[in-house]
RNA sequence: GGGGCCGUCGUCUAGCCUGGACUAGGAUGCCAGGCUUGGGCCCUGGUGAUCGGGGGUUCAAAUCCCCCCGGCCCCA
């Protein structure tokens, strides 16, 4: 069997909607308010794995979880004016309390800096408490104007990873987003989630912040999707609540802080880049279901009886060891049809049991990845499919790598870029003086977003492709989410 | 922010323009039974929709008008 994505590429919207319905991850466009979706069993399993991933790594980082209150005053939220600023239009108000109208409007949250903030601000006065990291997952709320889209643009997001961290100093703070860069490196390794990692321009920072690292992946039809940022916020909040610590030289001052956060999305781009027409393909790291057992029934009512006790068998092999395995026992549903739902919800290996099988004392496995199948004795059974989930792993990790580099590319002029723009490039490099003017310029002419410029030394030679004048830096300019 | 398309059984959809024979049709799903079962097989019977919500026009509204809610697409 052939592993096509042409749906996958060219019908991307189409096809990322009827994956998660019809493998149930996820229910969305039934809940009665826009921009909310229903985790269902399945998908929450996976969303569960993934927030499990990041958690170990925040925890193993000297990270705390907390959890802090949905509301937040209106007074509180206000307290920082560019941060405000840049929320101000989309946070969902509570007004009303019972039949009382509220004294103090209380706001859903957007994000959490300035409830944070304020109770940092009563805990930690000394440098001798500092660094401090702390983390939440927790829901949080925007009213999109725009049109929004499973886990993608929503106005409730039920999953945003936000840490926030305390530093006596800038450099310090510096370090720190740096080290949160590691991190998400390692999560979306681990996810095996392709990525480039931007600074985003000065006009799409963070609402609040000195400067925004973000992670950015493309999807299927060439989009970019925003997964995951980090943002360094400076002395901006601090000052705010006129919030200062003890320094080792005994001087009080504003201590400086980051954030950053990754979010329903990411579990979103899990689904969708490792995909082909059949479905999703999903890591086996996080896929709630590592193996599927399919029962082949044989001729006879005895023989099939036999077929399904050995398949039992099978599944109770690989759960004994810690492999998630299910059996398909749906004597009404054709082996056939049975692949093809199994495939829609992306299990990675399927183990197919029939009289061959029984005979044999062997199982044949087919991998979701590639569609290559083998057989392998049931004595080597959990050998085989540990070492062809690390397969599977790997293949998936390198083709979204490749599909990844292929979706970015170079321009020299303005007219290049729209070109390769309008041929569904990804995300265009293009030479850039490093003036604001030019870049906001540039969106403006490709009818596209900014994502930023790379991260770390990048050398480049050219002219800047707005104003001509000598390139400092590239600029990364694509069609976005 | 601007423009467009759309909302009918769980899901996809016919009907809407041209109001009446619509008791709202089909497919799929679901339930029962039979036959199959190594890539969505087939047959029989059953279940399932106050036509997104509210208001209006009319003897009569899924169909025409208004408001609201929700979804999708394009542009800024």
């Amino acid at each position: 069997m052939k592993v096509s994505r042409e749906k996958w590429e060219n019908n991307f919207s189409e096809w990322f909607d009827r994956v998660l319905s019809e493998g149930e991850f996820y229910d969305y466009g039934r809940y009665p308010v826009k921009g909310m979706g229903v985790w269902t069993p399945y998908g929450f399993r996976l969303r569960k794995n993934i927030i499990e991933i990041i958690r170990n790594l925040l925890d193993g980082t000297g990270h705390e979880e907390v959890l802090f209150p949905l509301l937040i005053p209106e007074d509180l939220l206000r307290k920082e004016s560019e941060h405000i600023r840049g929320f101000e239009g989309e946070v969902f108000w509570v007004t009303m309390g019972g039949h009382e109208q509220l004294d103090v409007k209380l706001a859903l949250r957007p994000t959490s800096e300035v409830a944070i903030t304020y109770f940092e601000s009563l805990w930690y006065k000394s440098y001798r408490q500092l660094p401090k990291k702390l983390y939440q997952i927790v829901s949080v709320f925007r009213y999109e104007t725009k049109a929004t889209r499973p886990m993608i643009r929503l106005r409730e997001v039920t999953t945003f990873k936000e840490a926030h961290t305390l530093h006596e100093t800038y450099e310090d703070a510096e370090r720190q987003v740096w080290e949160a860069v590691e991190i998400y490196k390692k999560f979306f390794d681990i996810l095996g989630i392709p990525y480039i990692i931007s600074r985003r321009p000065e006009w799409d920072k963070f609402a609040g912040a000195v400067f925004t690292i973000a992670f950015d992946t493309v999807m299927p039809d060439s989009r970019v999707l925003q997964i995951g940022t980090v943002h360094h916020l400076g002395t901006h909040f601090t000052k705010a609540f006129d919030y200062k610590i003890q320094k080792k030289d005994g001087t009080l001052d504003y201590p400086h802080q980051t954030s950053y956060g990754v979010s329903d999305r990411v579990v979103a781009a899990s689904i969708a880049v490792n995909g082909d027409d059949h479905g999703p393909v999903l890591n086996p790291y996080i896929a709630p279901i590592k193996v599927v057992v399919i029962p082949i029934p044989a001729k006879t009512e005895e023989g099939t009886e036999k077929v399904f006790e050995y398949a039992r068998e099978i599944m109770k092999v690989l759960n004994d060891t810690g492999i998630k395995a299910v059996i398909d026992e749906d004597r009404d549903k054709t082996p056939g049809e049975k692949f093809y739902v199994w495939e829609l919800k992306g299990v990675p290996i399927r183990a197919e049991v029939g009289p061959r099988e029984l005979k044999e004392g062997a199982v044949f496995l087919k991998r979701r990845d590639t569609f290559e199948g083998r057989s392998v004795k049931k004595e080597n059974l959990v050998s085989e499919v540990n070492s062809l989930m690390r397969e599977i792993y790997e293949n998936l990790k390198k083709r979204a790598w490749e599909f990844l580099n292929s979706k970015i590319k170079r321009a020299n002029t303005l007219d290049e870029a729209k070109k390769l723009l309008e041929a569904k490039a990804g995300v265009v490099e293009v030479p850039w003086c490093g003036r604001d003017e030019c870049g906001l310029k540039l969106e403006d002419e490709l009818q596209a977003r900014v994502l930023g410029s790379p991260v770390g030394e990048v050398k480049v030679e050219g002219k800047c492709v707005v104003c001509g004048n000598e390139a400092k830096s590239l600029l990364r300019v694509a069609k976005t989410y």
